[in-house]
DNA sequence: GGATCATTACTCGGATACGCCGTGTCCGAGTCTCCCGGG
DNA sequence: CCCGGGAGACTCGGACACGGCGTATCCGAGTAATGATCC
């Protein structure tokens, strides 16, 4: 069995914070601490420190510390779209690689890594494909 | 934070493993123990006996116990196209629903679950969709 | 020879235990703000 | 009054520990094939 399974990107449950903690950066122009976003989401600051981070690198926000910092959208609500969000985040492969993971090394498992990878890049392209078709302000 | 996860249905391994083995079955009309099947993935025999236990509950394949007994499957591999194995495995919400538990019990978070749900909904179908474009006999 | 029955071997499915990853808690490093003193 | 410096407080990011789910190992229940026995 494979060792590396999906080491930092655990899954749909960090898009979800990060599309919301987006959205209620967006209502609020300021720079918003953690501690305050995950007050509005019900959800844990160091949590979401995690996922704003990978979201800064990405450039799509920014970040400010010291005393009155936080975070701070870099663009427009309307200029983020969920496939930015969702590519900012993934680290190892679309999000369904651990179907590619499942396949031996030897000639069978060689032959269905083939055919999954098709697939899994026929669906991923699907998902990017819906999630550029919405953004951040279309949540509001 | 919500206690429910995703239970029984883990990730997209089982899927993987599962169209595997419905080309092992595919390639061998008679009767496969789930050893057998394991030992050409490089699998463990009870991870798939769980699999296919759920396929076998939707009508894809068919149990036989006793000394000889196995898997075997009920339709042809063209009649079996991926969307049904997907179907037949997943349990709770499409396999993106960790985004809709995301949300809290709050005016906002209800806010998002909407649309959240509008988001999944229409991910889930296009992954149906491709899904459905694919059997089993293709993997050949 | 054919049918019946007990034995046997092999299967699946469920219960239990371990390991790993995700999450929660804590702490240090850094920095921006505020206030005070001097010019 | 304006400027510079120091203290303060608040922030993010990383390190460590706990809990839950997934996986692996083991065992019992059940069944179909097999062989012997009897008619």
């Amino acid at each position: 069995m494979s060792n590396d399974k999906m080491i930092g990107s655990p899954n749909f449950k960090w898009f979800g914070l990060a599309v919301q903690a987006l959205v209620v950066l967006s209502k609020q122009p300021e720079c918003c601490p953690s501690g305050e976003i995950a007050c509005q989401l019900h959800s844990e600051a160091t949590l979401l420190r995690r996922i704003l981070s990978k979201l800064a690198c990405e450039g799509i926000l920014e970040t400010r510390e010291g005393r009155d910092g936080g975070y701070r959208l870099k663009r427009a609500p309307e200029e983020i779209s969920l496939k930015d969000i969702y590519l900012a985040l993934e680290e190892k492969g679309p999000y369904c690689s651990a179907m590619l993971e499942t396949t031996g090394d030897h000639a069978f498992g060689r032959e269905m890594h083939v055919s999954f990878c098709a697939i899994v890049q026929e669906i991923n392209e699907n998902v990017l494909q819906v999630l550029e078709r919405h953004t951040v302000a279309d949540m509001l």
